[in-house]
DNA sequence: AGCTACCAAGCAAGCGCTTGGTTTGTAAAG
DNA sequence: CTTTACAAACCAAGCGCTTGCTTGGTAGCT
């Protein structure tokens, strides 16, 4: 019964605290290593009793993808409509994702990247749906940029490089270490349109 | 007994023959998803037969990231070795990355970023130590741009940077799309240096 | 009374791996 | 040219264990 930090998003219900349990244990031990067994006794019940909440456990896997999206979407809506000028809506997109990937929701956004395959056809076809609308989103605001000639790159690869950049900071970002998230998030920046004055 | 193709670097023995096979599975489905019985089914032997070619399932992975790792560092070596400035070397050593990761060894080359954690943790650092010898000759070529003054950026953190987008790039670069290996070698490197003149 | 949340016990399937023996290729000994 | 020797490569069968999930029942709250 080793007890484990809520993921922001995620409330404090039986079933939400299952899903941050789970969240956890997924982003650690990976999903197929993971076994109800162990997401139970995290939680402090019996492996039986999982599924009074879920039908299966890639229920778990899908339910803690769903609510990521959910909640990260609306953040970055929110970090888009706070700011006036493309250059400083980028700015607070990259901050967001980086929050959302290395801060309150690193588990599951990690989880959500590495164990995707781990899902049926059918419901990665129902969360990519959802996943959509996140993109959208950075599409926008990088087409926007585009057009103004802040950058030549196409719009579609600029935010394939940036998900590589924010999806592979976990991988190393220390967040106790000197290098803020705002420091990183600038330089991220600048790999899109280049080191002028912040 | 679905034949696969070879991955460059590992040869067509009988043992060579199961690290391709045992790639390409890792690759599809995940380690832990990948059954000794589909490695076996996959070169056309009895499940059993595996483990006189080696002592446990994770063996066969520790070897396909040491033959990749070993085939690659070279391939890097001669990137750096066939070029003078540094501009031109960091070109290279990203067009050889990329090569990697998307073309002759991907199989390989994606098992080893997203199979890391299935490894035993002595055997993580044995591979670990190889990698190195891998990183260190980029940080040789990005310091030396640095110190030119070709970025600001830490070269550390611009390594981390340009990992993330050459490994997230097998999710979607499409060899048979538009977008040529080359083509995208140099936008990356515009990511780095600025958009020069090539 | 009825609902949510849980327990205790266990089943069927699939897993990595072992075992004892057989085939096949090679090469020196007669 | 045959015989003997031996190791590499593989087969057929299955063992012991773990896994996701089921079942029938109970405690507590409203």
């Amino acid at each position: 019964m080793a007890e484990s930090l809520s993921i922001n998003g995620i409330d404090d219900s039986p079933r939400g605290r299952l899903l941050s349990a789970a969240a956890h244990l997924f982003r650690d031990k990976g999903f197929d290593r993971t076994t109800v067994r162990d997401i139970a006794a995290s939680v402090g019940i019996q492996s039986g009793s999982i599924f009074h909440h879920f039908k299966t456990k890639e229920d778990i896997l899908y339910a803690v993808m769903e609510e990521v999206i959910h909640f990260n979407t609306e953040r970055l809506r929110q970090a888009v409509a706070s700011h006036d000028t493309g250059k400083d809506q980028l700015r607070a997109l990259i901050r967001a994702e980086l929050q959302s990937i290395v801060g309150d929701t690193a588990e599951a956004m990690t989880v959500m990247v590495t164990e995707w395959r781990c899902l049926s056809a059918d419901k990665q076809a129902r969360a990519l749906k959802l996943r959509g609308i996140y993109e959208q989103l950075w599409l926008d605001v990088l087409s926007d940029l585009h057009q103004q000639g802040a950058f030549t790159t196409d719009p579609f690869i600029m935010r394939r490089l940036l998900t590589g950049m924010t999806g592979w900071a976990p991988h190393w970002f220390d967040r106790d270490g000197p290098l803020s998230l705002d420091d990183l998030a600038n330089i991220m920046l600048a790999r899109v349109i280049g080191e002028s004055a912040p």
